[in-house]
DNA sequence: ATAGCATTAAACAAAT
DNA sequence: CATTTGTTTAATGCTA
């Protein structure tokens, strides 16, 4: 039933082809840090609050364009989340299912009919129609908005322009609105770009010129209370968003709007004007004039002889006739109003989407170590490897994160964001291919600082962590003090550690009994009150698994001569290990604990190292047990000779014999008082591991 | 095309 | 008897 693992894997795949999200992010960074330094900006005296004024429309305009960018960029990623080849074996009932849940504000009654009516096609046409609508939508919405806050930008520079101010001031503005145009050509170009990647994909079949599709029925999705909410939330917040986090209330338009007080506003036409029978109306007449007055050829709704109200694009010969028809054609009714329903929703939606991207953004520069402007954003993940199973799990794992949530702004809506991991990638360790997960021959076995930098995120944020799970549980492992763990506390370190691994339970415990089992560097220890897991980190780099179909401990067709025929080392060994089994000594721990600095020098040159003893003592001891085992329980303290002096059980393990050399002692019971274990073994609350 | 690895599921066993 | 802990195998998909 998981066998989808993988099909979604070809979907994060395509998310990371779509290619727009390095642009898209990029953009964001330079947007970000002028926000940052623009928006504190303090008034020093009339002509400078003024002069902050118009800095902070600008940076709202900024905002929108980016927060067009970005929708474009999640829709771009929600259609990569849809891989055909999940299809084939996915039911095709399920497939708007999975629609909706991934963007249930942009399916709308049409588009549930166009599904409906649709049932010939397949799974993947319905979800390409889909996409397309979408992407067609945001395309336009984004040009007019784009249009709007450039001529917005247009008159407050001339407006600054006339205002008299010192000329100091006065030249300082300029340049610095001369930046913001830059910027907005920047981004236009990207969006440009955007455009036609997504036309290059086949999302966008239709030309954006041409009317997209009626936005109507988006409204007339809509509740009335909600629309009321949204209303106010546009209209009345002057909260400043820059706190991202959880707040999603919009300040671009709000100031722009409601500030009716500044007459050098252009930007949006909506003014809550009424609410009637859980109707808004939108009054524009006043602002409109105002406007073209002072800046006849300048109109956000007016451009290249176009009407670029949403859905419109009716040609107007000239500015009065541009006019007359926005007047005529725009007034003040349902339609219209729906209209502006609309648009508020897609801003909220960008707005989310900027909080999401900033938070990415955040991330992205910290893990970079570049110096941040943002410091109290949360961090996101690296994601360096797309993994495979991330896709699939989050989708799977954490369906209800992917639709609404606008509270939940740690989870991302979608799993496929994964585009930072293009510039991770090659900024990272190798520029070689992305590599599903961790890989540890790359010399890069997950290092604490690989997961601890992400820690919070994934604390708090579902998405799978893109290590294996080996890499983690020797995290784990080497994480708590006395780098031992119980099952139990290694689960407990999963899921205190990753809001992922929180659900599932079955699965991913079963998977790190699974890992522990398979991976030769997972050491199991037993003593008189239970048994723990450790990590030979040695073992660990070599990155081996037990050999499959080689004897164990199920396995009746070997036994203990036979093993030491193989491996004529073993009894000596064995005496070796007897001899040198004493209570853990605090430096081997220590060079044990050290694991995580690899131990090249001694591993090349053939010393055993902690963890080759641990390995030996534990193939000596499967000759042993495998043995005995057969008959009676090989948990009985005291039954094996070796318990018998020392209560340590190791792993059974088939021999290598190479390793199975020289003096070992394995991690016992020093530091161990049955007290503690009992803390141990009852450790269910995240306790001090939590530290570090 | 193939081998090896990672993941997941499942069967089974032993211990608790 | 139910649950937990471990072991093992198989299937699947991805990468080198």
């Amino acid at each position: 039933m998981m066998q989808e693992s993988g099909t979604e894997t070809k979907s994060n795949g395509s998310a990371i082809q779509n290619g727009s999200g390095g642009s898209n992010h990029l953009l964001e960074c330079g947007g970000l840090r002028e926000g940052r330094s623009n928006g504190e900006t303090p008034a020093v005296d009339i002509g400078a609050a003024d002069l902050a004024h118009a800095q902070q429309q600008q940076q709202q305009a900024l905002q929108v364009a980016r927060q067009l960018l970005l929708q474009q960029q999640q829709q771009q990623q929600v259609s990569g989340l849809k891989s055909p080849k999940r299809n084939d074996k996915q039911p095709a009932l399920q497939v708007p299912v999975s629609v909706a849940m991934m963007t249930p504000q942009v399916i709308t009654p049409q588009q549930m009919q166009q599904i409906l009516q649709q049932q010939v096609l397949s799974p993947q046409q319905l979800q390409v129609l889909l996409q397309q609508q979408q992407a067609l939508m945001l395309q336009q919405q984004l040009q007019e908005f784009y249009k709007k806050q450039q001529e917005q930008l247009q008159l407050q520079l001339l407006q600054q322009q006339h205002a008299g101010k010192q000329p100091k001031e006065q030249q300082q503005v300029a340049t610095q609105q001369l930046a913001f145009q830059q910027q907005l050509l920047q981004m236009q170009q990207l969006q440009q770009q955007h455009l036609l990647s997504l036309q290059r994909q086949g999302l966008l079949t239709i030309q954006p010129g041409q009317p997209a599709l009626p936005l109507q029925p988006l409204a007339q999705g809509m509740i009335p209370t909600e629309l009321q909410q949204l209303w106010k939330e546009v209209t009345s917040a002057h909260t400043a968003e820059e706190t991202t986090g959880n707040n999603h209330s919009s300040l671009d338009l709000t100031t722009t709007c409601v500030s009716s007080s500044a007459p050098s506003k252009t930007s949006l036409i909506m003014n809550p004007h009424a609410s009637t029978n859980g109707q808004l109306s939108v009054h524009t007449p006043k602002r409109e004039s105002l406007s073209h007055e002072e800046h006849p050829h300048s109109h956000p709704l007016y451009g290249h002889g176009v009407c670029k109200w949403p859905g419109c694009e009716a040609v107007c010969e000239d500015f009065q006739s541009f006019l007359k028809h926005l007047n005529s054609e725009h007034a003040l009714d349902d339609r219209s109003t729906a209209q502006c329903r609309v648009q508020m929703q897609v801003v909220q939606q960008l707005e989310l989407q900027l909080a999401k991207d900033k938070e990415r953004l955040q991330a992205m520069m910290t893990h970079l170590h570049v110096k941040s402007t943002e410091p109290k954003a949360a961090p996101q993940p690296l994601n360096l490897v797309s993994s495979v199973t991330l896709s699939k799990s989050a989708s799977e794992a954490s369906p209800q994160s992917l639709p609404h949530t606008p509270t939940t702004p740690t989870a991302p809506l979608t799993p496929v964001t994964q585009g930072p991991s293009v510039i991770t990638t090659t900024s990272m360790h190798t520029v070689g291919p992305i590599r599903r997960r961790y890989s540890d021959k790359y010399n890069v076995p997950i290092s604490s600082a690989d997961i601890a930098q992400n820690q919070e995120f994934y604390k708090n944020a579902e998405v799978r962590p893109p290590f294996t799970y080996a890499s983690l549980i020797r995290q784990a492992i080497l994480e708590s003090p006395e780098k031992q763990l119980t099952l139990n506390e290694i689960y407990n370190w999963f899921t205190r550690m990753f809001a992922y691994f929180r659900r599932n339970a079955a699965t991913w415990k079963g998977a790190i009994r699974t890992n522990l089992s398979l991976h030769k560097c997972f050491i199991r220890v037993e003593d008189e009150f239970g048994s723990f897991w450790t990590v030979d980190d040695e073992e660990f780099k070599r990155g081996r698994h037990i050999q499959r179909g080689r004897p164990r401990k199920y396995c009746p067709d070997e036994n203990f001569d036979e093993l030491v025929a193989h491996n004529p080392s073993l009894i000596k060994n064995m005496q070796s290990s007897h001899a040198y089994c004493t209570p853990l000594n605090a430096a081997l721990q220590a060079s044990m604990a050290e694991n995580s600095i690899p131990l090249y020098t001694t591993a090349s040159m053939g010393n055993p190292t902690l963890g080759n003893l641990a390995s030996a003592i534990r193939e000596e001891l499967n000759g042993a047990m495998e043995h005995t085992n057969s008959n009676e329980s090989d948990s009985s303290p005291g039954r094996s000779p070796m318990q018998a002096v020392h209560p340590v059980h190791v792993k059974e393990e088939p021999l290598d014999p190479e390793e199975a050399e020289g003096p070992l002692s394995l991690v016992t019971t020093a530091n161990h008082s049955p007290d503690f274990d009992h803390d141990r073994d009852y450790e269910d609350e995240p306790v001090n591991e939590d530290m570090e």
